[in-house]
DNA sequence: ATGGCTTATTGTATAAGA
């Protein structure tokens, strides 16, 4: 089984990109971050004739998650029980006996910013929640756009990043709560090395120059780690026309045996 | 180099992303 994360960055625009790599790439699961764009406008009715169902929860302008899939889902929860977000940043569903959490984590802006604040108080909630859906789906993947990138070999210059924005010791330090839960950041099951992103500014020929961040990532569960068969970053639809700054995660589960 | 791109907006300059 494959699962996949991409941050769209708009999938009005991005739609033609979606759909291409959808049918080079047939995953199980896509998830998708940044659809910026409300429910009525969503493209149900192209997935599906792709052979896709569809759940989302967006808003105009900004933010906006979804989970694409060949499979039924069930069990569909919006947001983060017991914590008031007008922001749509959060979709889960259960496909099989798998329960999948698409999630669109807060930017934050600059450490000193209420936008910082408000991530880090976002990150807390989703923790908390997390700890009770980890005992209630053994089998999670946690997958979508963290805008954390976990430590220095997921930063392209560290030192002209220290202490901002994306790699500050409270966010990474929060996404080390998340792996302490029970969770692993699949593709450091198989990569060690550094320079590879996921996300490259669009400015300064960032993509050329490699000068990127990891920031989206595939957590699975304890259950799930053992299954797990590769992790990749599909860095090809970065290369195309009007991409977006953001490019698809794969996860390879191996779920025969059990 | 405190900018540089891209997207969206009851737009035509501004906000936000990362």
């Amino acid at each position: 089984m494959k699962i996949a994360t991409w941050n769209v960055n708009s999938l009005n625009v991005r739609l033609p990109h979606v759909l291409d790599w959808l049918t080079d790439n047939p995953v199980e699961v896509l998830c998708l971050q940044e659809t910026k764009q409300e429910d009525s406008k969503f493209p149900y009715e192209a997935l599906m004739t792709a052979g896709y169902h569809a759940i989302h929860s967006g808003q105009k302008t900004y933010n906006g998650v979804a989970i694409v899939s060949n499979h039924e889902m069930t069990d569909v929860l919006y947001g983060i029980p017991n914590f008031e977000d007008e922001q749509k940043r959060v979709i889960s569903a259960t496909i099989g006996d798998i329960r999948i959490i698409c999630v669109y984590v807060v930017n934050g802006q600059a450490v000193d910013s209420e936008k910082y604040d408000y991530k880090m108080r976002w990150l807390d909630a989703l923790n908390a929640w997390l700890s009770e859906e980890l005992k209630k789906y053994p089998n999670l993947v946690i997958l979508g756009d963290y805008n954390i990138a976990p430590d220095d070999r997921d930063c392209h210059d560290p030192a002209a990043w220290e202490g901002e924005i994306l790699v500050s010791p409270r966010e990474r330090d929060a996404f080390d709560d998340l792996l302490a839960l029970g969770l692993h950041d699949s593709f450091r099951l198989f990569e060690q090395d550094g320079g590879h992103y996921s996300w490259w500014d669009y400015r300064m020929m960032g993509f050329r120059r490699n000068r990127g961040m990891r920031i989206d990532h595939i957590l699975v569960s304890d259950a799930l780690k053992t299954k797990c068969t590769g992790c990749i970053i599909d860095k090809t639809p970065r290369k195309l026309e009007r991409p977006s700054d953001h490019t698809p995660v794969v996860v390879s589960l191996d779920l025969s045996n059990r």
